[in-house]
RNA sequence: GCGCCCGUAGCUCAGUCGGAUAGAGCAUCUGCCUUCUAAGCAGACGGCCCGGGGUUCGAAUCCCUGCGGGCGCGCCA
């Protein structure tokens, strides 16, 4: 039991005797200093207008009814302006070590979602190219979004939206027959708006390796169409190959041209026209969203006949409604951010909140070298590709980075940095402290030390457990289950990643305070290999939910 | 011009539904390996939380405003 949730039921039960009702504004948490105990509440200062009470008298009552009947309360106190400050007894602390090996890798499971149907929907790049270091750290974030929402008792399913459909599409076939034609000896020119990047040229040569006869024996249109299938299966496929290697994986991958050939998108536009949400202006067909809050209203078929991508996008989150998802996450760039109050709009159009359409913005990744910024440009076909990051960081390095950052602001990614074995690498910091414990346990089970027989809840010896390094640690471990329900509520990985380093921290001063295997006695070695095998247990639990890998040597 | 995000230690950043003396890592300096992995630990140094107003018992956090930086503003996707 986490220690502000047993707080929380002491004070709830003495607030209802003295006839208050609990204020929404309580605030129960680890105060920032921790001379103020394990625990601190407002709840006298925030309740002492109702009691019509000095926030220092009511705090001082609170106190002596707490100390009365909290059997796990060591000390309370009141201070400052009327905080009531709690410590929690040794055997508090000491009991997490027990619940931590019985629940093994589910120890941190919490229920914020309630088992709400959740979509998260991330990395979408278009087929037009390989995937590049920001998509990476998008699929990081939505990879890792997942597993800690799952963790947090969501039911979670992933996608991957193709946008398969549209003029990008178009060009891309005229990049690639332009390669096959110039490869072929003609002297054309390149398509102004076209992809340049070198492997449209590699597509076109397998291309005409595979079909000798492509320009001979088809029109421009058909062999513009063949390129075009050719290079989006050959894009796609390597996509799938690189989300792979980096350890992601998508359940669904859904085409926005299925969509559309199955004139889902002409339904949609018809019920929003009948509900008076679009209308036809200068012969376009408009949705309108300033009902809902836009700046302006949006085209969603334009002049020309052809429908514009939001057409297709609300569509797409109507599907995902309609398929039972009360919450839908969408992973964007944060360049994307303008698109955000149509969408919102939409959904409400859509008769749906607001809320059950989150949007997680993922910012830009500078790619360094050495501290030099390494040039990259997509139109140029000069960036550099996420498979190339991976070869030479490890998706280990690269995950463990991409997730150390609010996701909503700029990361530095120095190729450098993510290779060395050093604390400038902090991924290295959190395993290391994995890999010392697990040397600890093979050396452990060496001298028939064996830890099945310890796991059985002794909390005899665990009292052992006494010094401050044993409590800091303690309460570190316990501490896991505020960075799960943190990040599932904030949706930020990022807080997991700041949690495992503080703990790493503890693990590691703790190892140099404390000599495991060879202190004064057995039990006191007893108690102290639980409680290295509960941390190790929690830092691979936190690694697990970053997607990285917790080795037992290194 | 309008909108969104950002401005915290020399550097990279946490902390932001208001709480007590603002944190971590790196860098710099000082110590710690004949003993369980030194990829480690301990300590020191380092701050007008961009400036200015306001709200209140209390502001890095909320509001207004100025400055500085990033991004977006299409019948593109």
């Amino acid at each position: 039991m986490r220690a502000e949730d047993y707080i929380e039921g002491l004070l709830r039960d003495i607030l209802q005797e003295k006839g208050l009702q609990w204020p929404d504004k309580t605030v129960i948490e680890p105060p920032r200093d921790k001379r103020f105990g394990d625990v601190a509440c407002n709840v006298a200062l925030v309740a002492a207008g109702q009691a019509k009470r000095k926030p220092r008298e009511l705090a001082d009552e609170i106190c002596t009814l707490a100390m009365e009947r909290g059997d796990l309360l060591d000390k309370v106190e009141t201070a400052g302006p009327g905080f009531l400050n709690f410590t929690l007894t040794p055997l508090f602390w000491q009991r997490t070590v027990n619940q931590v090996l019985e629940q093994g890798d589910a120890y941190g499971k919490c229920d914020v979602g309630k088992g709400r149907r959740v979509q998260i929907e991330y990395v979408s790049a278009n087929p037009t190219g390989p995937l590049h270091v920001g998509h990476g750290r998008g699929a990081a974030i939505g990879d890792s979004l997942t597993r800690i929402l799952r963790t947090a008792n969501y039911d979670v399913a992933t996608e991957y939206y193709i946008n398969d459909a549209g003029r990008q599409m178009l060009l891309l076939g005229m990049s690639v027959l332009a390669r096959c034609k110039q490869q072929s000896g003609q002297d054309i020119p390149f398509p102004e708006d076209g992809y340049k990047g070198d492997y449209i040229g590699d597509i076109a040569a397998a291309l005409l390796r595979e079909r000798p006869d492509l320009l001979k024996a088809n029109s421009d249109e058909e062999a513009e169409r063949i390129c075009q299938e050719y290079a989006v299966a050959d894009i796609s496929a390597g996509i799938r190959a690189d989300l792979d290697a980096f350890r992601v994986e998508h359940e669904v991958w859904f085409s926005e041209k299925s969509l559309v050939d199955a004139g889902a998108v002409e339904k949609t536009l018809e019920g929003l026209k009948k509900r008076g949400l679009a209308y036809d202006k200068d012969d376009a067909f408009w949705f309108k969203s300033t009902e809902f809050g836009d700046d302006k209203d949006r085209v969603l078929r334009k002049s020309t006949g052809y429908l514009t991508y939001l057409a297709s996008d609300i569509t797409y989150h109507e599907n995902k409604y309609d398929r039972g998802f009360s919450l839908v996450v969408d992973v964007w760039g944060a360049d994307h951010h303008g698109y955000i109050p149509r969408m919102k709009a939409a959904v409400q159009a859509l008769g749906r909140d607001p809320e059950d359409l989150q949007v997680v913005l993922v910012q830009l990744v500078n790619l360094l070298r050495g501290g030099e910024p390494v040039a990259m440009s997509t139109r140029a076909g000069t960036f550099v590709t996420l498979q190339e990051v991976v070869d030479e960081v490890g998706a280990d390095a690269a995950r463990f980075l991409f997730l150390s950052r609010r996701s909503d602001s700029p990361l530095d990614f120095d190729l450098e940095v993510a290779k060395q074995q050093t604390m400038e690498n902090p991924v290295y910091y959190v395993q290391y402290a994995h890999a010392r414990i697990c040397s600890l346990m093979r050396k452990a089970a060496e001298r028939d030390l064996s830890l099945e027989e310890n796991a059985r809840g002794d909390n005899g010896i665990l009292g052992r457990l006494d010094s401050e390094e044993d409590m800091l640690l303690l309460k570190q471990i316990a501490r896991f289950s505020d960075a799960v329900d943190g990040a599932a509520r904030g949706l930020s990985p990022h807080i997991v990643s700041y949690y495992l380093q503080e703990l790493a921290g503890a693990v590691h001063r703790y190892y140099t305070v404390h000599q495991v295997l060879a202190a004064s006695d057995g039990d006191v070695i007893r108690a102290r290999l639980l409680l290295m095998s509960a941390a190790a247990q929690v830092v691979r639990n936190g690694l697990a939910l970053l997607g990285v890998n917790a080795p037992e040597s290194m």
